[in-house]
DNA sequence: ACTCAATACTAAGAAACTCTTAGTGTCGAA
DNA sequence: TTCGACACTAAGAGTTTCTTAGTATTGAGT
């Protein structure tokens, strides 16, 4: 099962969304949303960037999040997707000074 | 320009390889790989998953940066990535007290 | 300025993939 | 045990990418 899937997955049941349901809020017609979407949950097909930007906004995700192969660099998006400028800045400060001096 | 072909020229001119060099390190047919990175730099087509993780491997990135819209994300996971184990570990656990207490 | 090599880029048909349709399983509640 | 909601699937239609065979473009050397 692919990273893709496992995130996809993940972040549907946390909405509490079905997978029909979360098509359709992506934009897929009623018709098929439920064929499409279990079909990117198996990983059966997979679908193209627009369509996964559009799922992320739905479930309230960064797209990154569905590529993460880390558990950790995935819960570390989720964070950092909600965070408030300010705390953003401030680990951005962080990076920055690490990066500097390797 | 879609941020998937951002990324990418972005992460091949710091590793300072070529678009044809770049394909055949992620294992496509020296024949084609000129024509298929320049299509995917380009946004004209777009890769499958498979093919994003060898690219992100021949470039010693995280899958997830290519996606990555907003830059401070993805120069977080470009940082993250290369983290020893140590101060991946303290980071994760500032984001687990983070979240327990939204 | 001219040439060469390397690199970047492109059109178009062949090949491979996804999307739609039309369903069949599966589970839990009434 | 029947119903409704949800999960899931095969297979052909439809759409996409991949390969081929090139043409631009850039930069270094003379």
């Amino acid at each position: 099962m692919s990273v893709f899937s496992k995130r996809l997955k993940e972040a549907r049941r946390e909405n509490g969304l079905s997978q029909e349901r979360l098509g359709v809020l992506a934009g897929i017609d009623e018709m098929s949303a439920s064929a499409r979407m279990n079909q990117y949950e198996r990983g059966k097909h997979e679908p193209d960037f627009s369509m996964v930007g559009r799922i992320a906004r739905v479930l309230n995700m960064p797209t990154s999040f569905f590529y993460a192969e880390d558990d950790d660099e995935a819960r570390l998006l989720r964070w950092f997707y909600r965070l408030g400028a300010e705390e953003r800045a401030e680990l951005m400060r962080k990076v920055a000074s690490a990066q500097d001096r390797p």
